[in-house]
DNA sequence: AAGTGGTCTAGACCACTGC
DNA sequence: CAGTGGTCTAGACCACTTT
């Protein structure tokens, strides 16, 4: 961008910085899904010569991308769109530990637990799934139950609830796979940008005590977590309740 | 630096690139208690000339300090030693937030709470501390009980686990402030970098119980919390025992 | 006006990957 | 070897704060 054309698009006070600009401009192709997870970008030239920037303005955009979790830079390779399979990524919304893991605090879980599937139902969304997931009362949501286990025994039961018009193609005989933000963004160009949870201790209501094989009246761990996409919106809103005698929540705050 | 000197200290394979190296020199120097909390530090050119480097590879490693909670930049002003007071930096560590508060779930929490503190006892380091702190047999640990509440009531029962020979200026007649990262900083030069937590689910102690005016059987949140200051040790070992029915823990993935 | 951090550019060279 | 990201430099100019 030359002087003379970027003093003409802001003539004295810029709004944004312009990499700031550069990086919304990404971000904007992203939520479009013109770039599916695991996509190569064009290279930081390419990129800097289609927008009229130079390189370096570029790469501020793309580094600030990556640090964000969105971008996956490989040296001599290229700028990826993230996956949610890749390593590293895996882990990024996943806290749980068994109490006996050898590793350290600061060690990534050891394991990623499988799913076993309970129902899987579609209805109106009641006013509270309204509310959180931001829908109108005639809109519908998808409600999955599902329990994982790790490697050892049963450690948490969920509900996901969906709503039906981010997710056009799930029907009654959808599989959801165990790994659900990669199908969320392979199947569905749905990138989830963050989760917000809200964490609480809870006596293991009877059903739950039942599937997890649990004491009764035993403290388990609720988690209320809401993931949003790319536009901002809440495109799930789920609830775990995890056994508390074995596993753990880890966390670090810097 | 010049290409000669660069050339010369680093004759091909550079271990570490020059900001990584830049951003040590600067940490060894916070960690040496050079700059205290709240210290301003030299100009941008002026760390530059003196380390042989240009501006721009300064600006990195002060960016990534930054980011890391250490730095805290001033436009026009300079750059400074994070303080613990610091604005959003007081709620970095802090994630207990009331479940009615009105704000959405990334707001920060709407209060800091003020602490009581039940008892200040010096002693020798069992086991288990010293395991958690890394200490030896016959090394000597703080310990402090006290009750935190909010604006409504009694939040949380905490107790603090501080090695003595990191804080030898206390005693039996040092009152901790409320805020202990602060004091930790100003009055000891220790700069807690990170912290990492376990949270679970608990059965409220009877004891516990009537200090907060629990029911009996209460479930808790408990939260383990390692501080590690910026040397690698840990420098406090903190468990907590929130109450659950009125307060939760926030927590945002990205 | 002087000094600070913030943005942006242009270009050089290095390190890694894949053909 | 060409193409990619990673590092480093030098310099210009802007925005903000203090004197």
């Amino acid at each position: 961008m030359t002087a003379a054309n970027r003093s003409s698009s802001t003539p004295k006070l810029q709004a944004q910085p312009l990499y700031a600009r550069v990086q919304q401009a990404l971000v904007d192709r992203l939520i479009a899904g013109n770039w599916r997870p695991g996509t190569m970008l064009p290279s930081e030239f390419a990129i800097a010569e289609e927008l009229g920037v130079s390189q370096g303005t570029v790469r501020k955009a793309l580094d600030e991308m990556t640090a964000l979790g969105l971008l996956v830079r490989k040296q001599g390779r290229g700028t990826f769109v993230a996956e949610a399979e890749d390593t590293s990524i895996l882990f990024r919304f996943y806290r749980l530990t068994r109490d006996d893991a050898s590793t350290a605090l600061a060690a990534p879980a050891a394991s990623f637990p499988d799913s076993t599937y309970l129902s899987q139902v579609c209805g109106t969304a009641t006013s509270k799934e309204q509310e959180v997931l931001g829908l109108n009362a005639s809109d519908k949501v998808w409600r999955f139950e599902r329990v994982r286990s790790d490697h050892v025994e049963p450690i948490l039961w969920e509900s996901l609830v969906l709503p039906v018009s981010r997710f056009p193609s799930i029907d009654e005989t959808t599989q959801l796979p165990n790994n659900v933000y990669q199908f969320y963004g392979n199947e569905h160009g749905i990138i989830v940008a963050r989760v917000e949870e809200k964490l609480r201790a809870v006596i293991a209501p009877p059903n739950i005590v039942s599937a997890l094989g649990l004491e009764s009246g035993a403290p388990m761990l609720e988690i209320d977590r809401r993931a949003i996409a790319l536009d901002g919106q809440i495109v799930e809103w789920r609830t775990s309740l995890c056994r508390s005698d074995t596993i753990h929540y880890r966390n670090e705050l810097k």
